[in-house]
RNA sequence: UGCUCGGUAGCUCAAUGGUAGAGCAGGCGGCUGUUAACCGUCUGGUUGCAGGUUCAAGUCCUGCCCGAGCAGCCA
């Protein structure tokens, strides 16, 4: 008999089948025996039953402990009382292994209890929901590239310079000589997409900043596509479409799993485009009538981003913030070099900024010229100048940090939910 | 790195300076419709570590360790 995936088993009702899987939890009348049996996909309640069963059979399954593996064969039906409306009236019983002293029990938990068995932690429904929202956001995001005519072109992890100075790098050893891993492909893909025309990286990046709050992670993952021919307007409207293609895919995919995360979707389903835009001046003007102490050329923090998020139902871009707290190599306002052609979108519900993107210099004396004031080695950038040497083009690209998208649309407090095994300061086990 | 809060049974928590407790988990017994079942019963402790005050410290004081929240930092 093949094997039934528990999410399928609607299709299934009145026949026979076979459902592998662990115990979630387990509860006894006597005579009857209900277990509640996960297999990665769904939860379905399996009745034992001492009629159906031999005396052996049936003193197995009262002995089975929760996270205990088995495998069950018998029939489906519906039944309003089981979670899911279907129950199996189990007719026989294979046990792989039962489990001795699983230690995190179906209550409440305490934080540092639940990292520290972060390996068993993630088959709880909370995080196994989470992660099956994520891989969607991946998988939409992809198809979504994808069917526009990027590519994707892998960059690498380990890097001789560092982007933008050198503090906030893992620096590890390569063959003697220091390198570093990598806090973003977008410096690669550059020279990427003036080869491929659209292409996306999506990968682990890596800081070594002492963070310590619910929106970062030591590594993280993040999507950065770069578009050759591409100014920063439309730079903009391929990221909100692509944020509300994602948010719309997890709609469709993923109920069941929202509902798990208690996720209110009617907010979810306001994030239709366009998104509004503010400019950075605009939100300084906003904030000090807001009451905040804030003067033209800060840049923002987590307070700040909350408050201008709470303005909106949507996300929200904030643009054309100064060029001297933005980096080298955006290309300046055409109109005001003061400003920067760059857009930060901050999420709703207060999730703050989940995409950094702008318009790059193609110009090859203006980006030599940055380089060189903002005191980075002119050696190591000669083959990014070089982009600009041999058949430059205006374009643009931006990086979508993962782990905050996952949070914002599973409404999570915490970013370590979002990822199996999160790195954070001072914790890497397992 | 700074500020704040915390560390008591496997877990979640309680305990006026005066006998360290409950619920859950686990063991045993009961129950044919349970949803974090229920009922009975049993097991379970170096109160983070070190020192100090006191007749007496889980409780007060000092130092340290660990964790959490917030901020800073942060393409």
């Amino acid at each position: 008999m093949s094997r039934v995936m528990i999410k399928n088993l609607g299709s299934f009702i009145g026949k026979k089948v076979k459902v592998s899987g662990w115990l979630y939890s387990r509860t006894s009348k006597g005579k009857l025996i209900f277990l509640l049996i996960r297999d990665g996909t769904a939860l379905v309640q399996a009745i034992v039953s001492r009629q159906m069963l031999s005396e052996e059979q049936f003193n197995l399954a009262d002995k089975l402990t929760q996270e205990s593996s088995l495998e069950l064969i018998g029939v489906v039906r519906e039944d309003k009382r089981a979670v899911g409306g279907y129950e199996i009236e189990v007719e026989s019983l294979r046990v792989f292994q039962i489990c001795e002293n699983y230690p995190i029990s179906p209550k409440k938990h305490g934080v540092e209890f639940l990292l520290s068995l972060q390996h068993l932690w993630i088959r709880s429904q909370h995080i196994s929901s989470v992660l099956k929202i994520r891989a969607e956001i991946i998988s939409a995001a992809r198809n979504f590239l994808n069917s526009r005519g990027f590519y994707q072109v892998d960059t690498p992890i380990l890097t001789p310079f560092a982007c933008e100075g050198t503090s906030t790098l893992f620096e590890v050893e390569y063959f003697g000589e220091p390198a570093y891993l990598a806090q973003s492909g977008q410096l690669y893909n550059e020279a990427t997409c003036m080869a491929l025309g659209k292409v996306y990286t999506f990968g682990p990046t890596f800081r070594a900043e002492k963070s310590r709050t619910r929106r970062h992670l030591m590594e993280f993952w993040m999507l950065e596509p770069e578009m050759a021919f591409v100014e920063q307007e439309e730079n903009m409207v391929i990221q909100e479409e692509l944020i509300y293609y994602i948010v719309s895919e997890v709609l469709r995919n993923c109920s069941n799993e929202l509902a798990i995360l208690k996720r209110d979707i009617s907010l979810l389903k306001k994030v239709q485009t366009p998104f509004p835009r503010l400019t950075y001046s605009q939100v300084v003007e906003i904030l000090r009538e807001k009451g905040f102490d804030i003067k033209w050329g800060d840049d923002f923090g987590a307070p700040h981003e909350t408050a201008i998020s709470s303005l909106y139902e949507k996300p929200v871009f904030i643009t054309h913030y100064p060029a001297s707290i933005k980096a080298f190599y955006m290309q300046p306002d055409f109109n005001n070099p003061e400003l920067a052609l760059c857009a930060d979108l901050i999420a709703s519900e207060g999730y703050g900024e989940i995409i950094g993107g702008s318009q790059r210099i193609h110009d090859y004396d203006l980006l030599k010229k940055k380089i060189t004031e903002h005191h980075l080695p002119i050696e190591a950038y000669q083959w990014y100048l070089d982009l600009r040497k041999y058949g430059s083009v205006p374009h643009s690209g931006f990086g979508l940090g993962l782990e905050r998208t996952v949070c914002w649309i599973c409404g999570l407090s915490h970013i370590r939910e979002t990822i199996a095994f999160p790195r954070m300061l001072d914790k890497i086990y397992p």
